[in-house]
RNA sequence: CGGGGUAUAGCGCAGCCUGGUAGCGCAUCUGCUUUGGGAGCAGAGGGUCGCAAGUUCGAAUCUUGCUGCCCCGACCA
């Protein structure tokens, strides 16, 4: 893609409204417009983000069994009556009439929609267990949004609904979901750590909130610091062996961790002082086991292996993708910009021609261009008529992962400029060294 | 929802106290010179001063009401 083709709106200067790095970084280097409170609109470069980032929540949930749909946004109050949370939801929820004055709302969530689906078509164990999911925007009217896409009112959610016979296989469920958050995280460059949590108006008895730790997250969190050594499993893990999962669970969770809701200070004191993290975290995920909370009143029943019916254990799992665009920032950024990981980044390799009209520099950057395009990866190449520092600037905002710099300097000597923006390393190589080194390292990020 | 603040060009701000019809920096456009870490000079365009009512010969400025947005607290993917 050429800069100059391109639509990327930087501002040189920060909007006042913008408090944290990763607000003002978004807003700076063109990645969402703020339409209301709390609501954004999602402009090229932070469209490319946030469609890396579900696509990686997909394979992994596609990988732990999970099979995408996707429900509308707009919902019927009747729905909710059915389960109660009509009224008990209040204001968060917006409430709006159509035409016929009948009574919807702007969904802030789907396990009533969901339930509805599955009791319609549903009857059988046999047809369990279920794992259905998918990508939606949701909106919740919260009271005092802020921190952009951090806390806003309309934001996108993967919720995925679990149904199974027992609880017992629920419980399996619950654990496929969260060894798939597990690596949906690492695979992002960040370390999620799953805290007991509240399970709020969800309800259930069983939850964990995945939890980042950053200065400016939300909620103050204690933890043990052993967390932020644990590897993430494998991807060759077998989601259908549920030992394997369970003893990965009991690990994760073998340690304290908690939200400051659910914070036990008596059992943190007995953490030797040392191993003690108190820290503020953001919660990038948020998994709910609660058995027949909704079956029950909205009567999803199947037959069991004895021709009874029974309602069906449920569990629901939320990821928040535009959240994670910022709390990826909030972790992964310096003075000059933003500092995207390989996997997530919205053009792998930045390109600059620094004296666009020279033949040499010219020939080169398209040369580069051209073969990184056809070899799979995505570049964006700045062929702006603009000064080399205002060049170096937008690069290093932007956050690409990986700088090409193309100058008659360099090129005098057959050389061109790498720059690794996360560690800022530069080396001076061939334009096809340059090709080999990016592309190998790319093709080991893919693996 | 309580408390506080703010609204003037795309962005950041001054002007308001003490009324006389709007200015600065950046950005944008044109030209020339520049070209390896956000260039220089010259010129140009762009604003119903959030909205409404009022006071006044005259309102960005004073008064009242409304609205948007931001911040602090209680709630949350």
């Amino acid at each position: 893609m050429r800069l100059s083709q391109y639509f990327l709106p930087i501002l040189r200067e920060t909007p006042k409204e913008a408090e944290i790095v990763s607000h003002r970084l978004m807003l700076r280097a063109g990645l969402i417009r703020q339409e209301s409170a709390g609501i954004y609109a999602w402009l090229p470069l932070g469209l490319r983000v946030l469609n890396k980032i579900t696509a990686v929540i997909r394979e992994e949930q596609n990988r732990a069994g999970a099979i995408e749909c996707l429900m509308p946004t707009i919902q019927s109050a009747d729905l909710w009556r059915e389960s109660g949370r009509y009224e008990a939801y209040g204001k968060e929820m917006l409430r709006i009439c159509d035409r016929h004055e009948r009574e919807m709302l702007y969904g802030p969530t789907n396990e009533e929609m969901i339930t509805e689906i599955f009791r319609s078509y549903v009857r059988s164990y046999k047809d369990l267990p279920l794992n259905l999911y998918h990508i939606q925007w949701k909106f919740r009217d919260e009271v005092r949004p802020r921190f952009g896409v951090m806390r806003s009112r309309e934001f996108l959610m993967k919720d995925a609904y679990s149904f199974d016979i027992t609880p017992e296989a629920g419980q399996h469920s619950y654990n496929k979901m969260f060894v798939a958050y597990l690596r949906t995280f690492a695979r992002m460059g960040l370390t999620a750590i799953p805290m007991a949590a509240e399970s709020g108006p969800i309800g259930g008895s069983l939850s964990h909130e995945f939890i980042i730790l950053a200065d400016t997250g939300e909620s103050e969190v204690f933890c043990h610091k052993d967390f932020l050594t644990f590897k993430a499993p494998p991807e060759n893990i077998k989601f259908a062996d549920e030992q394997a999962l369970k003893s990965i669970v009991d690990k994760w969770t073998s340690l304290y961790a908690a939200t400051s809701e659910m914070h036990d200070s008596q059992a943190f004191s007995l953490i030797p002082e040392e191993a003690r993290v108190s820290a503020r975290g953001i919660e990038v995920g948020h998994i709910f086991f609660f058995g027949t909370k909704y079956s029950e009143p909205m009567k999803a029943v199947v037959s069991g292996s004895d021709g009874k019916e029974i309602p069906v254990q449920m569990g629901s799992y939320g990821i928040g993708p535009s959240r994670l665009v910022a709390a990826i920032i909030e972790a992964s950024h310096d003075e000059a910009g933003i500092i995207w990981p390989d996997s997530i980044a919205p053009f792998q390799i930045g390109i600059a021609n620094l004296k666009v009209g020279d033949s040499s520099t010219d020939k080169v950057c398209e040369a580069l261009a051209q073969q990184f395009e056809n070899a799979g990866f995505e570049v964006l190449y700045d062929d702006r008529d603009e000064r080399p520092g205002a060049k170096f600037a937008t690069l290093d905002l932007i956050g690409l992962p990986w700088q090409i710099l193309v100058g008659p300097k360099g090129l005098a000597e057959g050389r061109v400029e790498v720059k690794r923006r996360q560690t800022g390393e530069r080396e001076l190589l061939t334009p096809e060294e340059a090709t080999q080194r990016i592309v190998a390292a790319l093709r080991q990020v893919a693996a």
